[in-house]
DNA sequence: ATGAAAGCGCTAACAC
DNA sequence: GTGTTAGCGCTTTCAT
């Protein structure tokens, strides 16, 4: 193993002299700068991760807790996690991958360890217990999600009221009056993970203002469930001409079923989708849609992370909700005329 | 923070007490260790991972370097992190994620830092460029995946050469004389992953075994190139009555395909996946397929890493094969009588 | 069965 | 602009 003093007696320095040059922290003369340099380059060398986590108390790891099995469509969860992973490189972070079912014990053991700066929290839930092991052991930490009781805490997440209320009103402003949210299966609401309530009541809401007629049928995503939610809406109201889908596994099925039942898309019916944009352009007819910005969700929480964690103590901004973005492509066209 | 020499004092023993209680490297009095785990309990002590790495030359880290967008489909590559992490957890290590656009230089910096203990990598190419690096820094490393040489390289994946023969055997049995293979999209085949190549092979060898005539397309998943596929395939061989489809992406169209087509599956048509259960149980009807084993995956690669860490330097099983399995649900049925 | 003490490789005062 | 050196918290000989 090559060490930190072995490059300084190639470069016929000091040890320390060494150190400052790979962090910068005081002024090397060129020419010093330039024997090291060669040195590290010509031995190989790179810093021990322990030894350099123990004496800066630094790990210049970022730990990041994920659903283990979620409800949650798991591309986005991928994408939050490579996101997250890619951004944390340009910070010179490493990320490690903890699974939510590591529970508080988890939080408490990185937190007591020190094997990671910051934690970033996915699958937040409306009262999750991990938030009061966060604050008593007054880990960094940024949340990806929206718990009950945000106080003191960096927050992350997509702004689901107005996603809701922007597709009420992209349905509405193209004149559908009787339209239907096919939302998460009944364990999402349970769960209290708050983004499927959020997006309901930013619908219901919006429904009222506009005097759009509006029903709202959770779905579990499968084929089956999804027709059974689909006739159910159609038995209760007939009219139904536009659609509003938040589970992404029961986009397949409901635009299979619309074809098997002879309602074209757009001209019959509109769809629009909540879903990251790869669903909404891979479908057919490609999908008006709200995207979920994975990739900034995830950037958003290392910058607020590494936010923490510098000495630049700006005053942190508690939650950051990500504007929704309507783009409107095959699947929504103009209603029946009133 | 507490340190291991505050509970020592705590408990009133020394700190190199403490450390064996904690590492079981010596035998220990019943009393003394009680005393010792009573002030850990007490005082809530972690020992401070850098410096254990320090120290012992071990991080407890296993790093996982994976695909950052990939032509897999995500949730295997999910499932396998899952996987990893859990099983890892089972033996005190930890996960780091690491993306394979780091690359060579990745795993140079994992391998030069101390930072992990061992690699898990995955979406290997037939001739990885991070092999060679492998060998020469000699880290332990388990592959997930096949390359060309694999000579002294832990690697696990499933047999895609018997998975596909067993699909061909599976629909040969049934009675169909005429089946196609719905490929991984063209880019998978050059790239040179490997898996795609091999069960094809299968696939081929045992149709010319059981003369059963057979056709192979590859598909790039979306909903047009599939149309654009089944119709080739229908136009050329109007007799086909099997399908095997490996490419995921494609499964959903296809069975969507098939329906408006008015051929019913299993009646007129038989379908066969290569996908994860999860994705076969879900479809309507439920699919005939060869299961992605990703948990099995993932957790014979982290026991095969940590068999390589071992002072108990057993001959190391050069290449696991994991053998496939047919679940035979809802989408196969016998063909036409010959 | 337990203790004392020498590092592990790096950072960051404290010198100059 | 550079060197000297005292730790960081743990593991592990070497003693007893």
């Amino acid at each position: 193993m090559v060490t930190l003093a072995e490059v300084a007696r190639q470069a016929g320095v000091s040890p320390s002299t060494v150190s400052y040059v790979l962090s910068r922290k005081r002024s090397i003369s060129d020419e010093t700068r330039r024997k090291v340099e060669a040195a590290i380059e010509a031995l190989g060398y790179h810093p021990h991760a322990g030894a350099r986590a123990l004496a800066s108390n630094r790990s210049n790891i970022l730990a990041l807790m994920i659903p283990l099995r979620s409800d949650m469509y798991v591309p986005v969860i991928m994408e939050i996690a490579m996101a997250v992973t890619t951004e944390a490189r340009e910070f010179g972070q490493d990320v490690l991958l903890l699974t939510k079912d590591e529970g508080t014990q988890g939080v408490r053991r990185i937190a007591g360890s020190g094997l990671a700066d910051a934690m970033i929290l996915m699958d937040i839930e409306l009262e999750d217990d991990r938030i009061p092991v966060l604050r008593e052991t007054e880990t960094p930490a940024v949340l990806i999600g929206l718990p009950a009781e945000s106080a003191g805490l960096a927050c992350v997440d997509l702004d689901f009221e107005a996603t809701g209320a922007a597709c009420v009103e992209h349905l509405a402003s193209l004149g559908h009056r009787d339209i239907a949210l096919i939302g998460e299966g009944e364990g999402v609401y349970q769960r209290k993970t708050g983004f499927a309530a959020r997006t309901l009541s930013g619908f219901q809401k919006a429904a009222a203002e506009l005097g759009v007629r509006a029903v709202h049928r959770s779905c579990e995503g499968t084929y089956e469930s999804t027709a059974g939610v689909l006739s159910r809406i159609m038995e209760e109201r007939p009219h139904t001409t536009g659609f509003v889908v938040q589970n992404e596994a029961a986009i397949a099925p409901l635009l299979s079923l619309l074809r098997l039942s002879g309602r074209a898309v757009p001209e019959d019916t509109s769809v629009v989708a909540i879903c990251p944009d790869q669903v909404a352009l891979q479908a057919s007819p490609r999908l008006t849609s709200v995207s979920i910005p994975a990739d900034e969700m995830g950037r958003r929480a290392v910058r607020l992370a590494m936010a923490q964690l510098d000495p630049t103590d700006g005053p942190r901004e508690p939650i950051t909700l990500i504007p929704p973005t309507l783009s409107v492509r095959e699947s929504s066209a103009p209603g029946p005329a009133a």
